[in-house]
DNA sequence: AACCATCGACTTTTT
DNA sequence: GTCGATGGTT
């Protein structure tokens, strides 16, 4: 019954290109800026720009580079141009600005001063890693707080800046940072494990001071195309800036109004710098939206244009007006939830699907009540963006042995697994092997050997043996066994898997499921990479460490099609994804904006920034809803509105139930659901005839909802009776 | 060394 | 309200 206009096939037709979007694609321009609104076709232009290249101008697919910041995008991009251009689009490199330095530091380990071995740690290994290290040089952890160290550490490699540029300070905590900061550089390197920061920096710094590296990089990519340009940090853009020289041509697209990294490092103002370091730049601005509701954009625009110093851009759509947005002000987050189960049934009433529905809120704490009320009204959903698959617990420990295997000097998963399973080895031994590890500047493997001699036979001296046989067993099993024969052996060995099993709680189930799984996708990364170098690896010694890789570059949420459900999900991890109907939850000051961004006008704007992001999610229908109170972090509060919903002109709102004190029993709204008459404004008679694309002719029969849920059914000549959902089913009607 | 209870903190998170 | 870290107890 829903016809989409997605399902028509992607050639390199340009005509079906709007203007901007044809120049674009085919401009010849060194330096491109396309300035890309939300909904404008972004990715199709990165998409046909890549083809008209490869198809039009003679470029070659090993000449072409094309950035992204996740995973996803780029996967998505390496599929829709191997649609158009088939297997000739192997040998371009699509990838994240993470994933390409990564291969880019594989290939020149030597040359940028790295071990072959070396491994990359998460966030969440720095962190205990930066703990560690705090400790051993004798700091409180109340003085030198770990979490802020990290953010130093982070922010400066972001910035480019290694802790001997950092000079020495005379404010005590940054000399402290600076120190730390020092050791863990040190401390790194030893162990031969880089963190997320590290990669983007340490290929920057390859090619600073390898010119040959970088001139054999820089005559490959002739053509370099970056994707979400405002979300770039000051390491990314000196890499891009690197990279492209002179001679290259780059197209950078972005949308400055969609930039809500700030807080993360990235910089608007590269937007501004390209132009000043790059003559000649070409702009192209999207703003021709095939997204959403004039009425969606119109609200959209007016919120947005409360910024300042904006490069400039105003969204326009050939498309509907569609329905006002809907304000709900609830009597507290119960009732607010109450409400957007309501309205989820009508949309469901009216033909809509649970798949077309996205709740999005400001923090992951205000999914709880909302997922109480959904499960309650037994509606399916997902929560996006809560633990991701490798970062589960019980696969950091099985990749912590791997680890190991790789790389006996990784401290790291060292620490995470030589008493995992409880082998009796404590923090009192653990404490005595670091200190023999911190004097004599070795890996705590190294240590621990040493010290295994010293200590009296005991439960002690056991584990450790026990520790060390069990690795130097696995480590005979890499030569012999493939992936995922390996993966399963080191859960047997270690005594892992039995230890999950047995372990009290109701995750277990889940926990097996996920080591099961872990296993099934080291068998499928063996697949491939065999694929990739046509031949069949007997053997894990090579494939061991890319999988490690890739598992720590790839969070592994891959898009598990999980059935027919609702989605809910921040407003950050919504950015680039549309929904026909969207519930912005949650709009009220204090929470969105967040009450640590009043202060000031930058942050404020990136609230700003981060709404309109949610507002042009919206296909075609909105609702904005706030509680009047709300029990959050264990206390509740009193509060206004959100100051973004008057910014909102209020003939594109109606308002619902906004004096409510109470959760009525039966609201306004289901009234308007009553099949019993058609409304006022339904813009379909009964018995009218009518043509629809694919149906042919027909009569209404009859119809019910209102606005955008408003359905018909009609007669078809062909088809017989159908329920057609009015705003996707593009009736016309039939002069008679 | 392992376990349990109490305390406190609490935006957002592509890699 | 919930998670994680910490400290005291067994």
């Amino acid at each position: 019954m829903l016809i989409t206009e997605e399902e028509v096939p992607q050639d390199i037709f340009l005509g079906d290109l709007n203007g901007a979007q044809y120049q674009a694609v085919t401009a010849s321009a060194q330096r491109l800026l396309v300035l890309a609104g939300a909904g404008s076709g972004k990715t199709r232009v990165l998409v046909q720009r890549i083809a008209y290249l490869l198809t039009q101008c003679g470029v070659l697919p090993h000449q072409l580079l094309a950035v992204t910041f996740t995973n996803k995008a780029a996967s998505e991009m390496r599929h829709r141009i191997e649609k158009i251009v088939g297997n000739s689009s192997a040998r371009l490199w699509v990838g994240t600005f993470h994933g390409l330095s990564h291969r880019i530091l594989r290939t020149n380990a030597a040359r940028a001063n790295l071990p072959e071995n070396f491994q990359i740690i998460d966030a969440d290994d720095q962190l205990r890693l930066i703990k560690r290290l705090i400790q051993e040089r004798g700091w409180d952890d109340e003085v030198c707080d770990p979490k802020r160290a990290m953010g130093f550490i982070n922010r400066h490699k972001d910035e480019g800046k290694r802790a001997n540029a950092l000079g020495i300070s005379s404010v005590p905590e940054v000399a402290m940072f600076t120190e730390l900061y020092r050791l863990y550089e040190q401390h790194c390197q030893r162990t031969a494990v880089v963190d997320f920061a590290e990669i983007l920096l340490r290929a920057y710094e390859l090619w600073r001071d390898c010119p040959d590296v970088l001139t054999q990089y820089q005559q490959r990519f002739k053509h370099i195309l970056v994707d979400e340009f405002q979300d770039t940090n000051t390491i990314q853009y000196a890499w891009l800036k690197l990279l492209c020289g002179t001679e290259s041509n780059m197209m950078i697209v972005g949308d400055d109004d969609q930039s809500i990294y700030g807080w993360r490092g990235a910089k608007i103002e590269n937007i501004h710098r390209f132009h000043k370091d790059f003559t000649d730049v070409v702009t192209i601005r999207l703003e021709q939206n095939y997204r959403s509701t004039s009425t969606i954009l119109a609200a959209a625009n007016a919120l947005i244009s409360n910024n300042a110093s904006r490069l400039g851009k105003e969204l326009w759509t050939q498309g509907i007006q569609g329905e006002k947005l809907t304000l709900y002000g609830a009597f507290n987050e119960i009732d607010e939830a109450r409400f957007i189960v309501e309205r989820i049934r009508q949309w469901c009433h009216g033909g809509g699907s649970f798949e077309d529905i996205a709740i999005l809120y400001r923090s992951n704490a205000q999914s709880r009540v909302l997922e109480q009320a959904l499960r309650q009204a037994n509606i399916a959903y997902r929560v996006y963006g809560g633990l991701r698959f490798f970062d589960r617990a019980e696969i950091k420990d099985v990749l912590a042995y791997l680890r190991l295997l790789v790389n006996l000097n990784d401290d790291t998963a060292f620490e995470r697994v030589i008493n995992l399973p409880p082998r009796g080895v404590g923090e009192r031994t653990l404490a005595s092997i670091r200190e023999i590890a911190k004097e004599k500047q070795i890996s705590l493997w190294v240590a621990a050997k040493s010290y295994l001699p010293t200590i009296p036979l005991g439960r002690i001296s056991n584990g450790l043996r026990q520790f060390f046989e069990c690795v130097e067993d696995m480590l005979t099993q890499v030569n012999m066994l493939a992936l995922s024969e390996l993966m399963q052996y080191v859960l047997q060995k270690s005594g892992l898997f039995i230890y999950v099993k047995t372990q009290p709680g109701e995750r277990t189930q889940a926990r097996i499921e996920n080591l099961h799984e872990l296993v099934q996708a080291a068998g499928q990364f063996s697949n491939s990479h065999d694929e990739m170098y046509e031949q069949t690896s007997t053997h894990s010694s090579e494939t061991l460490p890319s999988f490690l890789s890739e598992v720590a570059l790839d969070a592994g949420d891959r898009d598990t099609e999980d059935g027919v459900c609702i989605k809910l999900m921040t407003l950050h991890s919504a950015k680039g994804l549309e929904f026909p109907l969207v519930f912005l939850t949650g709009m009220e000051d204090g929470l969105f904006p967040h009450h640590r961004c009043f202060h000031d006008r930058a942050l404020l704007e990136e609230e700003r920034r981060l709404c309109y992001v949610g507002l042009t999610r919206a296909m075609r229908k909105l609702y904005l809803t706030y509680a009047e109170k709300r029990a959050f972090a264990g206390l509740s509060g009193a509060n206004r509105p959100s100051r973004f919903i008057d910014e909102i002109p209020t003939p594109l709102t109606e308002s619902v139930n906004l004096n409510a004190k109470m959760p009525l029993p039966t609201s306004p709204a289901k009234r308007r659901t009553s099949p019993d008459a058609l409304e006022d404004d339904f813009p379909f008679q009964l018995g009218q005839r009518v043509k629809h694309q694919r149906f042919g002719e027909g009569v209404i029969l009859s119809g019910d909802g209102a606005g955008e849920t408003a359905r018909v059914q009609v007669n078809f000549a062909k088809e017989g009776k159908k329920w057609l959902v009015l705003a996707y089913a593009k009736l016309e009607p039939v002069e008679q």
